[in-house]
DNA sequence: CTCATACTTAGGCACGTACTTAACTATTCC
DNA sequence: GGAATAGTTAAGTACGTGCCTAAGTATGAG
């Protein structure tokens, strides 16, 4: 898991047209031509979009005959998906902690742990 | 909620200076010198990547004095992890029915539902 | 063999992103 | 008032992204 995963993965899904495909692909898996349908680009296009999707790992595809045939790979969103959770839930820890913090010391403004410019 | 939402906010979240400085806010509000500090770049480059934040509603912040305090604004967060959400609920799904469908039917392969190259 | 299908490659253009340095504005401290 | 602090604006550069058209390759159908 390479550190720049995340960087990849989220650009991925920064794009309407991958998260669409995305979209599509978790219903099953499907060919190039099939993704490009809904599409209004060129083939071109869409295959340098599944190539962005391809590359952080979020699909992967093979080729039988002439068709390639493409499906999700969920590890990378359950990756970005784990990063989220951790920030909220670092939020949230911090929102109980000042509930905490307002409840034990009603009256007693402590100060001295915060930021002191140390420059 | 606008459209275009979603792409923002994975943009920003598609960088590690952006998801450095949404973790050190998720712990409590920081000033910019704050989140500037242990990011090895000058002060105008942390501007542009807070003005991203906020841009996509991720962070707010407000001037006191000649200090801007920055915090986070976990809703679009919420939007974010909702969507990966639904992806890998909608696959798992997929998995489901592939199960019933090896379950129930061992020996008559049914097809007909498939994609059919309409074109 | 011949033609249509399903990609694939190459090149190019417009615009966006991630920085930089230099110069400027507002506050606070002495 | 004058200097240090905290932030802001402006302009410029290098590289990345999202499309396109045109021309190619490989496979399947007749």
């Amino acid at each position: 898991m390479p550190k720049y995963e995340l960087d990849r993965i989220f650009q991925a899904l920064a794009d309407e047209t991958r998260r669409s495909m995305v979209e599509r692909l978790v219903r099953g898996p499907a060919s190039v031509s099939d993704l490009a349908r809904p599409l209004e680009m060129s083939l071109p296009a869409v295959m340098q979009h599944l190539q962005v999707l391809e590359a952080c790992g979020l699909v992967r595809s093979g080729k039988s005959g002439r068709v390639r045939t493409c499906h999700i790979q969920p590890e990378g969103l359950r990756a970005a998906q784990e990063w989220i959770a951790a920030q909220r839930t670092s939020w949230e820890r911090g929102l109980d902690r000042l509930g905490d913090y307002l409840a034990e010391e009603p009256q007693a403004p402590d100060q001295g742990l915060e930021k002191r410019s140390t420059s």
